[in-house]
RNA sequence: GGGUCGGUGCCCGAGUGGUUAAUGGGGGCGGACUGUAAAUCCGCUGGCUCUGCCUACGUUGGUUCAAAUCCAACCCGGCCCA
């Protein structure tokens, strides 16, 4: 339960089970009275990838536990954005886009999965409730909304740090932003939340929380606060924007092979929070760790078989043959008039974003043929039997079978 | 609302009437090396079936043989004042 903690609090010791959590653990397993573990989650975009997935493994310890999972789809706060971390004003969302997103989020989390193969476990009714905060944010009236408000000073909102940083550099702030710690400070009252989990990021808001349920005379919560992951870049933090991530559904060749070259400093870093793997148990060497790592974190996803043939397949594609039979994306021919210069070709197919990029790839030497150079970017192909069955080469990683 | 400064390519940021898709950095892509990596080195980095053509410096107009650079209005933002 404890593996791979960012930051808890509070943290005092005493028997005060409002201010320690093992004894409010206790207490939880004497009473009988499974906590409430509140985790939300603005559905502002598509794709989930493992970042989120490390806050919602420690849930899933949790429900294993026994106690409830409360995951709270923030429909409503998704509109407004969540302004931690970000160094501009979001773009709001309409409400389709969000309810969209939403949908394909509880799918990516598992929703009509075998618990075994999911995140979480949507099979137990006793371990998981479902809200919309929109069920409950819709309705605030103005009266509300200014009481709500009166939680929470300028000074501390400027404290903070994206807001401070933003303030101190000149970068606009728009007042509704403010108000975001205290919707979702409102959730945790809401749904009266024992514990709520979130990123290290996240402790402002989740701090907000235990302000806005004493407010309105509930027990607080206490924060228990997983690391964010790093992406793939081994620099930021994992985003989609940022281009650095894994997709939660992303097939298990993809998966596998970004995991596999993740840098070294971040191998371990990602057993600790991705896999219920011991280091110590583990090989030292920096690429068989890669290899394990990947392995472990592709199976908790797609099951071990489809991982295993993952990492047979990256194998194949990485030493660079091509007899990984069957396992070449087909590239069809169809749209491309002949005769074809090789750029016009390769821009044709897909495989180039525009056909300047085309001219530049071949000239930089990036682009094979069954295995042989092509360096001329107006190269003319006459007709599609020139090309039919052979391995186009894109880069060192990129091979596609072309078809008809 | 007033004053003032500013809005440049994916990002940051030079440029301030005239060879040129527009210095530099970051990022990205490609090549070499390697462990498929990191570090390093090299090349590329607006679009187009491309020896040429087209679109670009907040928006729209204007001045000029010629504008990202001058003028006007408008939109957006910072700061100071209210």
């Amino acid at each position: 339960m404890t593996r791979g903690l960012g930051d808890l609090f509070p943290t005092s010791d005493n028997m005060d089970s409002d201010q320690s959590l093992v004894s409010r653990l206790d207490q939880a397993s004497k009473t009988k009275e499974p906590l409430r573990i509140k985790l939300g989650i603005d559905p502002t975009g598509s794709e989930m990838h493992l970042g989120h997935s490390i806050v919602f493994r420690k849930l899933r310890a949790f429900q294993d536990a026994g106690h409830k999972a409360v995951l709270i789809i923030g429909d409503f706060t998704a509109r407004i954005g969540d302004p931690t971390g970000k160094s501009n004003t979001r773009v709001q969302l309409t409400r389709e886009q969000v309810e969209a997103n939403s949908r394909t989020y509880l799918e990516q989390l598992g929703y009509g999965k075998d618990p075994m193969k999911s995140l979480l476990d949507f099979e137990t009714p006793e371990r998981l409730e479902v809200h919309r905060n929109s069920d409950w944010l819709e309705s605030l009236d103005l009266t509300q909304i200014i009481e709500l408000l009166g939680n929470a000073t300028v000074g501390q909102m400027l404290a903070k740090e994206d807001f401070g940083n933003r303030y101190n550099s000149g970068i606009p702030i728009s007042l509704h932003e403010f108000l975001y710690p205290l919707l979702q400070g409102f959730d945790s009252f809401a749904v009266n939340a024992d514990i709520e989990l979130g990123g290290t990021d996240q402790k402002f808001n989740v701090a907000m929380g235990r302000d806005i349920q004493r407010h309105f005379c509930k027990r607080p919560q206490f924060g228990l606060l997983m690391p964010i992951l790093v992406g793939l870049d081994g620099v930021n933090k994992m985003s989609k924007s940022l281009e650095n991530f894994v997709g939660l559904n992303e097939d298990p060749l993809s998966m596998y092979s970004k995991l596999e070259k993740v840098p070294d400093l971040l191998v371990r870093n990602y057993i600790d929070l991705l896999t219920d793997l011991e280091l110590k148990d583990l090989p030292s060497q920096p690429r068989e760790l890669q290899k394990i790592m990947a392995l472990e974190v592709t199976s908790n996803h797609h099951g071990m078989t489809a991982a295993k043939a993952a990492q047979l397949d990256a194998a194949r594609l990485i030493s660079g043959t091509q007899d990984a039979e069957g396992h070449i994306l087909e590239l069809s021919l169809d749209d491309v008039n002949f005769p074809a210069k090789a750029f016009y070709l390769l821009s044709k197919l897909g495989v180039s974003p525009s056909s300047s990029e085309a001219r530049r790839q071949i000239k930089g030497g990036a682009i094979r043929i069954d295995g042989e150079k092509i360096l001329d970017p107006n190269f003319e192909f006459s007709d599609a039997g020139m090309l039919l069955g052979k391995v186009l080469q894109i880069g060192k990683k990129t091979f596609r079978r072309l078809t008809i």
